[in-house]
DNA sequence: TACAATGTCGTTCAAACGTAAGACTTCTTG
DNA sequence: CAAGAAGTCTTACGTTTGAACGACATTGTA
């Protein structure tokens, strides 16, 4: 598959608000940008322009306005990015980052919760135990 | 905490190494380099230099070498990474992120079984039982 | 002893990033 | 209708990043 070029973490972020909102105008992104981070109009349009060329979005004109939706699975996205980041600060394992995020207490405890219950159903499935 | 500049992929890379050497020269990094990754001598020389100058490592001659190691915890600098990338990619929330590394199979099913070992014992710590 | 290795420190250099400003055009509204 | 808000497309620009080169000093070894 032809390889795009990586996409930079204030691109990433962008992107993610764009699948998060299934397609977005500028506007729409910088509305959805969370408390805190403030970038002008402008910047976001690079952003967002950058992607596109960069073959993570494309976009249609709606009227006046241009909208821009995902042209790549974000799955996709994310496991490279994540693939990366696992490479480069654990060696390629991604166990460590997890306990990591459970001892830096990242999850709440609903969380892990949650969590356990997500391997239970995975190990539910993975030896199918019948109907 | 007077906040260093954040520290680059490339440079986190050469960092974890030194970390796990606990303490290094450029030519021990330069061997620890995973099969693939090829970088000059000199290429890490740099990346080294530059996270001495960032704050992340300090060094200290040994005869005609130096050697670097450590000045910030790894756990630090790990925490803000993860942190950064969680923002970014998963507006924060960290679960998605675990469910993103089970799903894509990230992890293996022996390291989901060992994960849950680790929640059962956070749990077991958890509400603590008594002695 | 001579010379290829191995080190050090300082420089370089193009490309990518982060963040916007300019110059216009087109709606919207007092 | 006049003026500002909201868009578009282009261009800009200092800083980082990734990756390495040069010049020079020391060392192990044929």
């Amino acid at each position: 598959m032809a390889k795009r070029p990586a996409c930079s973490k204030a691109e990433l972020e962008i992107a993610r608000l764009v699948w998060d909102l299934e397609g977005a105008t500028v506007r729409q992104v910088l509305d959805a940008l969370p408390g805190g981070r403030d970038l002008d109009y402008k910047t976001v349009q690079t952003y967002l322009r950058r992607l596109e060329t960069k073959g993570y979005l494309k976009s249609r004109q709606d009227g006046r306005t241009r909208v821009y939706t995902p042209r790549v699975r974000p799955t996709q996205v994310i496991s490279e990015t994540v693939g990366d980041l696992v490479d480069r600060l654990f060696g390629g394992e991604a166990l460590p980052l997890v306990e990591h995020l459970i001892s830096a207490q990242r999850l709440s405890q609903e969380e892990i919760q949650r969590l356990r219950e997500l391997i239970d159903d995975w190990e539910a499935k993975r030896h199918g135990n019948r109907k």
